[in-house]
Formats: structure tokens, sequence, C-alpha cells
DNA sequence: TACCCAAATACGGTTTTCCGTAAGGTATAA
DNA sequence: TTATACCTTACGGAAAACCGTATTTGGGTA
């Protein structure tokens, strides 16, 4: 089993019922830390003496406090970490269950596991360590469609591109304007229409706010 | 001290730090539960049994899975609980920092602390213990100024209730509508229309899209 | 009671979105 | 080449959102 694991959440309680659950492991050598910044000196500098992490475990969200962050959100830290040491094996810990977020950790930043927080939170990531331990990696179920390439949503770059400029309170009307200055084709505010149009009945929206919505919580903007 | 403690959290991690916190101030009859249900059912029966609990200790947001629940929420479960036991003693220990919620768990339901899950929320956890024991109410920093008249800067859950509605993809009409079927007051399109320009306006948002865009990711709806 | 204030409502005009239809352009296949 | 399908663009009317202003309503106060 693992011998020593860093543990990264703001909230206290959390780091509580982690520790709880790597000592039912039989892990003794166990730490802890509520900044990314911390967390990031304390992996760099166990690094430098020989003798390193063998698991981070980490949430994703971090309230803002006094102290100035190097890093805002666990995204940020992974990132930087798999940079400098892609053989850490790092669990993601987080209430977010965004496939799009998911997606993201696992293609782009390879990590081993993404536990959601939950009732069985616990549970699913004494798995995950279990799991990254045998080189394996561990999704818990509500987004373990994260490994299944998008599905049926064929919805491409434009669109993605149209409605995200929506939900950053453009009109339609500006939208195509920005298409002429920027020369993206087609540009005209008909077709923006026609485009919103075809999104709105794909994804069944009664409007272009209930559009945003929806594809916001799709994790896809 | 306290000497029967339920805990109510649908996180299993956060009930084992609030555990360490109860086991750290000597108490041993600690229950939790991770349903609201639960926790009503709980606490009536130790009270028909005439042996009552002291404390009772409780999120306000639980996610919603397969299990069919009366009380959707801890504010629900909370109004129930003080109405057929005024005396009991309840903690409130939730995310949640808006402090219209706050106000109306102080003034409405009574409760006895309000703390806030973050960085120092088992440190405050512990504090408003032994403040409850003494008969004394406690409040996180975060949310001191609940006590305090509101300033009209802030959102209510009336706001909320309609950028919500909105993101579900009613019409400003529809909304003013199903209000008035639900006898929520005021309801007129008009009033409708002044409260998301006001939040406009607070949030900065150039329109209706923008509006819901930006509190979807504060996380507010 | 009369008065005042603030919130709620009503209303009209402008802009934007929504939606159907039609015209023009282009690529592909018969 | 023509036919066809598809995409882009244009346009116009209806609906909804946006915005300013006026009126009404309901509580509290002198």
């Amino acid at each position: 089993m693992f011998s020593k694991v860093l543990i990264s959440d703001d909230l206290g309680s959390i780091n509580q019922g982690v520790i709880s659950v790597l000592e039912g492991l039989g892990i003794e050598n166990i730490h802890q830390v509520q900044y990314c910044d911390d967390a990031f000196l304390k992996i760099k500098r166990a690094e430098l003496d020989a003798n390193p992490f063998d698991l981070f475990i980490t949430d994703l969200s971090f309230i803002k406090d006094h102290r100035a962050q190097k890093f805002e959100s666990g995204s940020d830290l992974i990132k930087a970490l798999k940079q400098d040491l892609p053989n850490l094996n790092i669990i993601v810990y987080s209430v977010e269950d965004r496939l799009q977020k998911v997606r993201l950790l696992l293609n782009e930043y390879k990590i081993n596991a993404y536990v959601c927080k939950g009732r069985r939170g616990l549970i699913e990531l004494e798995k995950a360590i279990q799991l990254v331990y045998d080189k394996d990696i561990f999704l818990s179920p509500q987004v373990a469609q994260a490994l299944t390439p998008k599905t049926n949503l064929e919805i491409d770059n434009y669109d993605i591109q149209v409605v995200k400029l929506l939900s950053n309170g453009l009109s339609q009307e500006e939208i195509s304007q920005k298409f002429k200055d920027n020369n993206i084709s087609p540009n005209s505010l008909s077709t923006i229409e026609k485009r919103l149009n075809k999104l709105r009945i794909q994804f069944k929206a009664n409007n272009a706010i209930h559009l945003v919505a929806i594809v916001k919580d799709l994790g896809l903007i």
C-alpha cells in the first residue's frame, strides 16, 4: 500500500474523514494542507529530500481568504504538478460532477482517479486508493461516462463558440459583428439565429436562456 | 457538556470530522445519519423513549438520490423540528454563507448556532458547541452580520427563485403566472422585470442570459 | 385621520429574440 | 449540363425582453 500521502482540502472536516480512510488502510505517514500553494511546496520539498509522496488526494475548489495564492484551484495545481512529476499519483476528491471537467483532468492532466464527494464518497475513495495502487484508475459512477467520448452530442466548435459568447452577454447581433470582425464564417445574424434554433431543438430548450443553462450544466462551456 | 448528539450530513467525510470534534469534547453518545428523514425519525424516536438528544448538528443541502425524502433540505427539517421540540439545540454546519438564509434560520427557526464550513470550520464548530451549551448563540465571522439589519444589496430567496425559473426556460410572463398560481407575491410581470433589472445591475450583466450564466457560475442556482 | 414612503403594478415604446419563408450560392451526382 | 441537396443570407411579422415613467397599494407615522 502507499506509504506517504498528502491530502489537500480547505475544509478541515473533509480532511478528517479522508485521514480515517487512510488509517483504515494502514497508512501512517499522512500529511494534510488547506491551501494549494502549501501542497505544492510540500510535494516539491519532499521530492528534494528524496522522500517523496506516493499519493496526493486533493479537492478542486478552495475558498479564497486573506492569503494570496499562486494556485487558485486544484486544477491549476495538478497541471503544474504533472508537468514536474508525471509519475505522482493523484486522486481528485470533489463535489464537482461536470463531465467536461473530469474529462479534462483525466485526458490532459492524467489524474489517476476522480471521486465525487457524496454519501458514498469515502467508500469510493477507499476503492479508488486500492485501484490506483494497482496501477488502475477509478471514477465515481456519476462521472464514469467521462471516459466514453462525447457520444451523441455532435455539437461543433462553432456552436460552442456561439453559445459561449451568448453566455458572456453578447446579443446575437453582436456575435454576428464579432464574427465579421474576426473573419469567422458564417457570420450573418440569420445564420446565428438558425444555429441557435437547431441547438435549442437538440437540447430541448425553450429559449436561449434555457439553452445556456443546459449547456453550462453539461459542462460544455 | 452535552451528552447525546446527532449529526446529519450527506457527506460521510464531514461527519467524521464533526465526530472527532465531539470526541475531543468528551462526548461519547454520538449518532449520525446521512438523510434528513432519518434524522427526523431518530430524534422523534429518542423523544418517545424518554432519552432525547441534547444537540443536533446538521448540514442544509443534501444531494438527492434514489431514496425519496419527506424533508428535502436541512431547513425543512429544522422548521419541522422546532415546531415539535422548541427546546432542541440545533447547530447548522453548512458551506452556505448567504446572510438571508442565516437570518431566516436564526429569526424564524431559532437555531442556536450557524457555522460555515471552511478552513476554520471545525475550530468554529467546537466554539459553537461550547457557546450553545452555555445557552449562548454562535455565528461564524463571515455571517455574523446576519444579526444586523439587512443592507438592500443582498439577493434574497425570491430573486434566486426568479433566476432559477428563468434558467429552467420559463419566460418572464410564465414566471409571473406561476407565482400567481402558487400565491407567491409579488407576481406581476412588471415587478419581475424590475427585479431582474436590479440583479443585472448588481451582477454587471448585459442581459438575462448573461445574468443566468453569472449566477450559475457563482453557484447560487 | 391624513400623510408619506416605498414597494408593487400598469403601461407604452424600443430593441432583441423567435420563427417561418424565400432567395442566392455552391458542391455533388446523374 | 442539369438536378438536387444543403448551407448561407435576407426579410418580415409575432413574441418576448428591455427600459423609462406613471399610478396604485399597503404600512407606518405625525
